[in-house]
DNA sequence: CATCGTTGGATTGTTGAACGATACTTCAAT
DNA sequence: ATTGAAGTATCGTTCAACAATCCAACGATG
């Protein structure tokens, strides 16, 4: 058993008097959901049960009750009799992960007339993380400092349904930018935005803050349709 | 030689009530997932994993892996080495629930500039249904027609991830009303609103409608919060 | 009488093995 | 090359067992 339980509470960042002993599925839930994120398993490719519950040391029955999780989270996808496989998602999973960031988005940030400070200093701290990162050219942090951006952003709707939505959908795009291997090119532009972003937001501006999301979504979404696209036809 | 008929020669024989669905687990979320809706099992009671894989004649495991489905969806809640218990919504809930109602459906009705028209066909066609019921005055199913619409609202977005995460909070918001049994009320004065919202959209007023959908979520949210902390002190 | 360990029973957590069912592979025959 | 028929690997599901934990009943102590 090799789990490390040094895991963050990024679900509702909260600390619990009592600390979470989750079950042994979510626990491999959670470590495959990490390795889903950081790319060690490369989309469209099977997960064998019997090689995995060895790798992992638990039974079949546990894996599989954490298979269901990642399933439903649309992280992994399912065929009868078939296993489970990465999800590949494809350029129409692109148009409507985008469809729902915005619906996420742009609402939490239009609506943040007067934010909680905790919220909004999260924002900020996304935009500076990315920053370092792009000074130590650590490519995969500065998208994941990208991602924690957004995450923080429908974080201002302040609420946890959203959220946990929010985190699933930000999972999912991750698995596109893992189909597409090229996080540089399709985060750096980004960074200068975010942070513009967060100042209109913390200037009490959040309506105009909304407006440059509005187009940071547009053209994000048109270079990752068409790299996408470019690439279907490819194969 | 159906998937379906092997499984049934397969035990005892029985009957089953399983709806075909891909897989075993999934086939008994379903069927939890309805009873639940319908209020088969009230909210905070604990589901016994021993009498209900009896009851459904499956075996423990995969009623497990159904548990897990469901928990994810909030129907049901986790604790360990407990059991899983209906889920229990409190006035906290209800405000967030309606937080996640504001940011989808007032979105995709706002933006419905060229609907499908398909969509908005299901949108009128809940109307329909509601109305029908409370002529036969069938509360519950008039309670269904009204969930329907939102539904159906939520549906102008045409994204199969917002539609999903859609069904699953209107799934837990059935689990409100069964907290405080009085669905005729609810949903009896909403009725007409829902005709005129629909109306609106059909003649192409979409930003009217929406206004229409914003107050009438504010006073349908005031109405729940009001009797559930009554509720909730009383207790 | 109230409070606090202790104990025993009941339920969940997890495992391992077994076997039917299905998809994939191999290979022979046309 | 195509078809079709074994054979194999893997999934789907069940079952039985045991450990871990909760809970209620009980009794001891003050």
């Amino acid at each position: 058993m090799t789990a490390t339980d040094a895991r963050a509470d990024r679900s509702t960042g909260r600390t619990r008097l009592l600390p979470p002993m989750p079950t042994q599925a979510e626990r491999v839930a959670e470590l495959l959901r990490e390795s889903l994120i950081d790319g060690v398993y490369p989309p469209g490719r099977r997960l064998s049960e019997e090689r995995l519950c060895e790798e992992l040391g638990v039974s079949r029955n546990t894996l599989r009750e954490a298979f269901r999780l990642l399933v439903r989270e649309r992280l992994l996808v399912h065929q009868m009799h078939r296993g489970v496989f990465v999800g590949l998602p494809t350029s129409d999973d692109v148009r409507d992960l985008f469809k729902a960031r915005r619906t996420l988005e742009l609402p939490a940030l239009r609506e943040a007339t007067a934010p909680a400070e905790e919220a909004v200093r999260l924002v900020g701290a996304a935009v500076d993380e990315g920053e370092a990162a792009r000074e130590r050219e650590d490519w995969w942090r500065m998208g994941t400092a990208n991602m924690r951006f957004h995450q923080a952003v429908a974080g201002l709707s302040e609420s946890a349904r959203l959220n946990e939505f929010m985190s699933q959908v930000l999972a999912e795009t991750r698995l596109v930018f893992h189909v597409m291997d090229a996080p540089r090119e399709f985060h750096a532009p980004y960074l200068d935005w975010n942070r513009r972003i967060h100042m209109l937001l913390a200037s009490g501006d959040p309506r105009r803050a909304a407006e440059e999301l509005a187009t940071y979504l547009d053209t994000s979404e048109d270079q990752l349709v068409t790299a996408f696209t470019a690439m279907e036809e490819r194969a």
